[in-house]
DNA sequence: ACCTGAACACCGTTCAAGT
DNA sequence: ACCTGAACACCGTTCAAGT
């Protein structure tokens, strides 16, 4: 995949820079990779990174590749239902596993071919299922849009600090004003991230495409 | 809401402040608005921003505000899937209106108690319409969830080169290791973003839910 | 009291130069 | 051929100073 084009440097090969970045920025955030950093860490000249890739983007680029490669989907069981509910919870797997390929999504889209393979196992099962191109196509982005909107916006990665933030402010709303949400802080606040509540919305929308099937077929 | 606290500088009020930050960040997205840049298109030096707001993160804030300001939510009518529905629809068209705010809030939470209104508003219509606190809470996270992250991650902000490079990597795409997507490029490509697509979406969740009230009716 | 320029500690990347 | 320091055009913010 990633062969330096212009100029071969000395003992690193790209992928272990990738690598290296990857690390870096999983464990530190997106934000904390920086050329510089990552030389530094790798006791090369920032410029000499120039040599392995020609921006930091296609660096990027080579960390997503970094983090899908050798993730084996599961192998298919059960009615469609639960196939999608399995491939659904193995792309989450990874996405909590490499936060910061969560971070990089929100900013750009990632194109990586290996990443699209989400998309094709879950639009074979739908229309393995018998859901039609022109429905196949807005129920995977249904699916897509939760498993990794829910990586994006509910703190799991998020520091502690968030939480106990969001926790303070839920308790001082007033309740005149928010009389739903104050009947119900502790349920609120429980309910901001986790898997049983990414568990739940999962089980809902695939209800929902349940319905939607049974729809198309009569 | 936002008063200046140690220092009242001249003619400008923080709240006006705020709302040029708001339309800069709106236009040109959330990097393009600086502090420098800001100061500067209101004639003032840079540092007399810090006269208004303590900084950069405050100053963001007060444009969450400006931002949730004024919208008034709709009318209640018809049956709680509908009006789930209308808020929603709402709430969609106010990220749409102001990018930015998504953009903010793909970066770190927002807590303002005015963006939570759209949060009190769903759980309200879910609790009248028969879900428990508990299920309310994750309920209204899924709605959450795919709102905002539809919002963040469709290329409806995304600049049109973004969706020409997707649909061009799409079409490279070799068809023996991707048949299904292959199959089915310009649904694909279609369904990467816009109103009908947000819609298969939020009818297929509000078929979730009603699947599940009915459950717990019975 | 109100405003602000200089300076600090950062970025990614270009350019020209080292070996 | 391979590597890299200096420099450029940026950030947000602290500090000390202007009026």
């Amino acid at each position: 995949m990633a062969t330096a084009k212009s100029k071969r440097p000395k003992g690193l090969d790209p992928d272990q820079v990738a690598q290296i970045a990857l690390e870096i920025a999983d464990r530190d955030g997106l934000d904390a990779l920086t050329m510089r950093g990552l030389a530094e860490r790798l006791g090369i000249g920032t410029m000499t990174l120039y040599g392995y890739f020609p921006n930091k983007e296609k660096l990027l680029d080579a960390a997503v590749d970094a983090a899908v490669a050798g993730r084996e989907p599961p192998t298919p069981s059960g009615d469609w239902n639960e196939q999608l509910r399995s491939v659904v919870l193995w792309a989450r797997e990874g996405l909590l596993e490499h936060p910061s390929i969560v971070e990089l999504r929100t900013r750009r889209p990632v194109l990586r071919p290996d990443a699209l393979r989400f998309s094709e196992l879950i639009v074979g099962i739908l229309r393995e299922a018998g859901f039609p191109a022109a429905e196949a196509a807005p129920a995977f982005r249904l699916l897509f849009t939760y498993t990794l909107g829910f990586a994006a916006l509910s703190p799991a990665t998020g520091t502690e600090s968030d939480r106990a933030e969001a926790q303070r402010v839920l308790a001082t709303l007033p309740a005149a004003h928010f009389p739903a949400l104050s009947e119900m802080r502790d349920e609120a606040s429980a309910a901001m991230g986790g898997e049983e509540v990414f568990r739940y919305g999962l089980d809902r929308i695939i209800d929902g495409l349940e319905a939607q099937l049974s729809r198309l077929a009569s």
